[in-house]
DNA sequence: CTAATAGTGTCTCTGAGACACTATGTG
DNA sequence: CACATAGTGTCTCAGAGACACTATTAG
């Protein structure tokens, strides 16, 4: 058992009565305890390497965004065999996975639509400076606050809930929600 | 047989020893009689309602592009159970093989990337005129002349190999190699 | 008041596209 | 020569980004 003792991202065999994304998420939710806001299909794995024993071991691969949690949130004890990373700070992966860790981050980066599911990061309301922190975390640079707030706002899918959030020592900020899309044609995967 | 006698999309199981870009590129030539210009993989299915008498069957789709024959094409006997088709006119398909399609041409018309594989619809050799009805064909509309010409160069792929295409009644064409280009990370399939 | 961020106005620069123009082959 | 397409020059317009400025809160 080369691997034995290092981290493994969750997942596990599909059933005959379950659609891919239904292991997905089961197994996904399994592990977290919570639903995630997005998840997506990512990619399939199938080298010839991954598979030990002459059994045949092929991968789908989803990817998954989770929002900062709300008032209840590890309600159990939690499992110390789960964990949070850092993407900057991954510590070693079992199998292949750190491959895969690192496509779903590039496809994250390179999402065309990213600005559909960078809200998915967040609460049910945000502030648009928590909107561009999110961008700022996954494009690795700091974004014009004034410049930021006009592209955003012109999507059209913002929502001005008419609240702000105080507190602060300035300006108290607007809250807006994402108006829901259309999703992809889901390709009943 | 619910489907006896329609059109599929050609394909098959994979085996132990093989990857699955190479089931792809295997099921694929054996249809066709020869190698794509470019395969990629497109995405998985696993829908419960694809999967008959209990048997779980998952689809893990590729889609290619394919290049103008050059001298030697089908060399054999066509097969009269392969043919070829416009993406306009597909006849009705078997399984959910319709909605493969309709992705797989989803997919090409989106690629953000989309001008590094479009060539590959082309011979070794060709005149931006042809890449430019390659581009029309795919964005199903025309395209300036002029504006093509300065951004098809721009991308710095293109090499001129310093002949010509004569023989039409007008001033005679450059001809273009493309230059070999960085592949995505392989992520190994 | 000051500090700090929310939010607005506006300039510049770049790339896409429209389109007039010149170049060079065949018949 | 006419004609058709190759290939160039250049204008306009829209969006991204830089950045100065005003607004409004906490302390």
């Amino acid at each position: 058992m080369p691997f034995r003792g290092l981290w493994a991202l969750p997942g596990g065999p599909t059933q005959w009565d379950e659609t891919l994304t239904g292991t997905a998420l089961r197994t996904l939710v399994s592990a977290v305890q919570r639903a995630p806001g997005y998840l997506e299909q990512l990619y399939s794995f199938g080298g010839i390497e991954r598979s030990a024993n002459a059994q045949r071991l092929v991968t789908i691969a989803y990817w998954a965004l989770y929002g900062e949690s709300g008032s209840a949130d590890g309600q159990g004890q939690p499992d110390p065999n789960v964990a949070w990373f850092s993407a900057d700070a991954l510590p070693e992966l079992a199998f292949d996975h750190a491959e895969i860790a690192d496509y779903a981050l590039a496809r994250l980066r390179s999402k065309t639509e990213y600005a559909a599911v960078a809200h998915r990061f967040l609460g049910e309301t945000f502030t648009l400076a928590r909107l561009r922190s999110v961008h700022e975390a996954v494009r690795g640079r700091p974004v014009d606050p004034a410049n930021f707030r006009r592209q955003a706002l012109a999507q059209g899918n913002l929502i001005d809930t008419g609240l702000v959030e105080t507190g602060a020592a300035h300006r108290p900020a607007r809250l807006y929600r994402f108006a829901a899309a259309a999703e992809p044609p889901a390709a009943s995967a």
